[in-house]
RNA sequence: GUCCCCAUCGUCUAGCCAGGUCCAGGACACCACCCUUUCAAGGUGGCGACACGGGUUCGAAUCCCGUUGGGGACGCCA
């Protein structure tokens, strides 16, 4: 059989983190089965989605490496397809048309709920009248749903599942204006495109087995259905705006790697034994959607950052450049006026979890530092500080390269001998530096600041602890 | 409320399908120590779970039933 999967996103929003795993599952397991992985936009509702969307969603995907090889298909070009088969269903009696109105509709469910049943359609226009209700109103157009027996499901991650079709009603499929709805163009698409796995989210496992009545009548061939369970927030519920980043692109911006967030997903749910780094084309080779968790994950950010980190770390220094130069500009820093990014991600991909956090602590090699620190300040920029500080500064200035073995040399000469333990100097001047007690080595913090800046941060340090001097 | 699903460390999970090798393994986080010019990175060690109750069995984390808890669905949204 060959393997046809489809991503079928509605373009109402951005391409939510649960979604993005359903994709990157979907395209993992038509790539480990050399078939072809679809890209549906299921736009059937004109009111809510938007061009906007379905560009942020393409761009998500994209940025994440998840190429699709067919469509995008637009479910709103295909209302006259749908419109086909709906007067076919009419038409074999599989469908019929109800005239019932949205109060006598919104009474009937609120009288189920109230005596504690499933609210659902009771079947009103099942039989054909009713007509007068609605006066001249258009009709919606309902599925004939089987009465009796039950569908079952066997589901690839969940195993065998069955529904009494006694708890189904019959849905509607197009709306009153004629559109189709999304349980009924699923199906149509699904034929269409002959795709042979669904895999998608947890929450449409309820709509499986109406899918699959449809499917019948229709008389297409089962896919094989496989229900990826839900990504939790950190409080169990769903994961929602409130609970911060859920967008890919919030993530993005956030400083993550679309590699660490691919590895990151791809855990959440599946597991190869011990495995926990994964690169993409082993996650191409093991993965198989039966080896999926049936439960439902939480999200957890710090694993997240730990693989960023490690992907920071392990990164081809030239891909990192781009994403660095843009969160430095996002700083409203100019990468021009400071070293070569290359030797900034060389000298920080060991202390930055994100990208973000690379740049932000770059800041000293790319703008004077504003106010010290000012417990940093207190402990380190004092009187005694003074004469180390000048000291250093007299080598510094006298040095022919500014490179890290000479620069170290410096510094450690220049404290041995004053007799002083290198902390004594390097704080100090870690200070006068960056403006803060923590950085990179020593030597490698002379080396992004760069030689004028330096000695001029030095100078001003000293003139610091001279007016704290005068002060006392 | 009704239907459907789920249940191993705080979190992600291995083990479960083919019961014994599991007084339950790995990872993140956390704690301690080592390294150290700061912060990191790295190294070593530690803390920490089979939801509960029955049953089947010589033996259950693993199979069955129930309870509890959690999630999802119940739209002229997808």
């Amino acid at each position: 059989m060959t393997v046809r999967t489809r991503f079928a996103p509605s373009p109402t929003g951005d391409l939510h983190i649960g979604g993005a795993r359903t994709a990157l599952f979907c395209w993992l397991y038509a790539r480990r089965n050399g078939g072809s992985f679809v890209l549906r936009i299921e736009d059937t509702d004109r009111e809510r989605s938007t061009q906007a969307s379905v560009a942020t969603i393409l761009e998500g995907l994209s940025w994440l490496g998840l190429d699709w090889d067919e469509g995008p298909i637009y479910q709103s070009e295909r209302f006259d397809r749908y419109r086909e088969e709906i007067r076919r269903l009419l038409a074999q009696g599989d469908a019929y048309y109800c005239y019932c109105s949205r109060e006598r509709l919104e009474a009937l469910r609120e009288a189920q709920r109230a005596r504690g049943e499933k609210p659902r359609y009771d079947g009103r226009c099942r039989s054909g009248v009713g007509r007068s209700e609605r006066g001249d109103a258009p009709p919606v157009v309902r599925f004939r749903n089987p009465l009796s027996r039950e569908v079952v499901v066997e589901d690839a991650i969940k195993g065998r599942i069955a529904f009494a079709n006694a708890e189904l009603d019959d849905f509607v499929i197009a709306r009153a204006d004629g559109t189709p709805t999304y349980n009924f163009t699923v199906v149509v698409d699904d034929i269409d495109l002959e795709i042979s796995h669904v895999i998608r989210g947890d929450d449409h496992v309820n709509n499986t087995p109406r899918q699959i009545n449809v499917l019948r009548a229709l008389g297409g061939t089962e896919p094989v259905y496989a229900h990826v369970p839900m990504i939790l927030a950190a409080d169990g519920r769903r994961m929602s705006k409130r609970e911060g980043a859920q967008g890919v692109e919030a993530f993005r911006d956030l400083g993550y790697l679309p590699d660490a967030i691919v590895n990151y997903l791809a855990r959440l749910g599946w597991s190869h034994g011990d495995q926990e780094v994964f690169s993409r084309d082993e996650l191409i080779g093991l993965f198989d959607i039966a080896d999926v968790n049936r439960a439902a994950a939480v999200f957890d950010f710090e694993k997240l950052t730990w693989l960023n980190q490690h992907y920071i770390q392990r990164a081809d220094a030239a891909s990192l450049r781009g994403p660095l130069r843009r969160e430095l500009e996002r700083l409203a820093l100019d990468p021009a006026e400071g070293p070569d990014l290359a030797t900034v991600i060389e000298v920080q991909r060991d202390r930055a979890r994100t990208l973000v956090d690379m740049a932000a602590k770059s800041e000293f090699a790319f703008r004077d530092p504003g106010a010290y620190d000012e417990g940093a300040a207190k402990k380190h920029l004092r009187p005694v500080a003074l004469e180390p500080l000048l000291a250093v500064r007299e080598r510094l200035a006298a040095l022919e390269a500014w490179e890290a073995e000479p620069l170290h040399a410096a510094v450690a000469e220049t404290a041995e001998a004053l007799d002083l333990k290198l902390g004594r100097l390097a704080q100090p001047l870690r200070v006068a530096l960056t403006g803060t007690a923590m950085s990179p080595s020593i030597e490698k913090t002379l080396l992004l600041a760069g030689r004028a800046r330096s000695l001029a941060r030095i100078d001003a340090a000293c003139d610091h602890v001279r007016r704290r001097a005068a002060l006392s």
